[in-house]
DNA sequence: ACTTATATATGATATTCATCATTTAACACC
DNA sequence: GGTGTTAAATGATGAATATCATATATAAGT
């Protein structure tokens, strides 16, 4: 049945975040569109009708994703400061939280293979939220460049791929503490 | 119909071999087995005489791959010396070749959110690799500790994720120049 | 040479998948 | 208040999925 246009945007809306969160769980080709509209609240069926592809979908929910990731960046750069902005953004983001919650955490340690492989829509949504992330850390941090922002985005992401990749809690933090230490949000002793 | 015991051994291989190329390159998720049996030049059906399950080729598949990795950066390291070691696996590591071939690639760049998705047989080979990898950082190199042979680690694997995510030839050039830098396999100007 | 063990092939199972055509019913507008 | 629009539901499509039971033919062992 017909549905009021707010609430047709709404529906929308919920399944770009029901997919945005399905998809970092278990990967685009680990969900099926069913899983994704049950999950919303809706029958399968009506699908195709909001968007054209599951590809778009995924574009979408990637970018929303990533969207939020930089609004919570913004916020921690802005409460720590210039000089502190950087390692306060480490500091957040190499944790057991970003780890143990795909599902919430960053697109970039859950999609960057399926952005890889299939290129597109969502490599381009990938790409968009990378610079923005990218762009908090290089314009709200004193003295960082943009190369040493690009080397930073490297480690972080490349920290939480492995430290979720490895699946040991020990080595699991260890990994995560030396890119916090590297960057400057742990002390050496 | 049967075949020698070498045969079959060498069927193995193949069927490993073919299973490590065709899950870097389209993910666990993205190949039958179906598909890895046909490009081993066999048929379907025989797969579970000789594998329990996926999940355990997958395991097999990774863990051979990681193998042949860590042969190569020895290699490498070997012939740059303890000095240079860490910089010439870093300068191998951090090219377009790594980036555009992932059927030969870093298995850690492609199968990260695999390992840690499904976790169990294919996390430990995945594990395994990567604790060998690292030995090889750490041990071949001259005064580099564990804590930083892991944070290159990161860097390295982070840094081809995002330029495999990207899709975008010059981003993702600037983002494994900006790694090598970082690595000091690249000199500043 | 004869028997046994087994590697591979054939074929089937029951699911799940992305996509789409059609139907239904309620909203939005005149 | 009637009418056209459209969001969502139903149901179907054909292809692909992992797994397994059985059959076949050949190597290995005697």
């Amino acid at each position: 049945m017909k549905v009021s246009r707010e609430q047709a945007a709404r529906n929308r809306d919920k399944v770009i975040d029901t997919a945005s969160r399905l998809f970092r769980a278990h990967g685009v080709d680990g969900v099926g569109i069913h899983e994704v509209m049950r999950e919303s609240g809706l029958t399968h069926g009506g699908f195709y009708n909001q968007f054209p592809s599951k590809e778009a979908l995924a574009a979408e929910a990637c970018a929303a994703s990533l969207a939020g990731s930089a609004d919570r960046w913004r916020a921690i750069a802005e409460a720590a400061g210039p000089d502190r902005a950087a390692a306060a953004i480490a500091d957040d983001y190499l944790s057991a939280r970003n780890r143990d919650a795909p599902e919430t955490g960053c697109a970039l340690i859950a999609l960057g293979p399926d952005a890889a492989r299939r290129g597109g829509a969502l490599a381009q949504a990938f790409r968009d939220g990378f610079e923005a992330l990218t762009g908090v850390i290089e314009t709200m941090s004193a003295d960082i460049s943009r190369e040493e922002a690009l080397a930073r985005m490297a480690q972080l992401v490349g920290a939480m791929v492995l430290a979720r990749g490895v699946g040991d809690p020990a080595l699991s933090e260890e990994i995560m503490a030396a890119a916090r230490r590297a960057s400057g949000a742990e002390r050496a002793e």
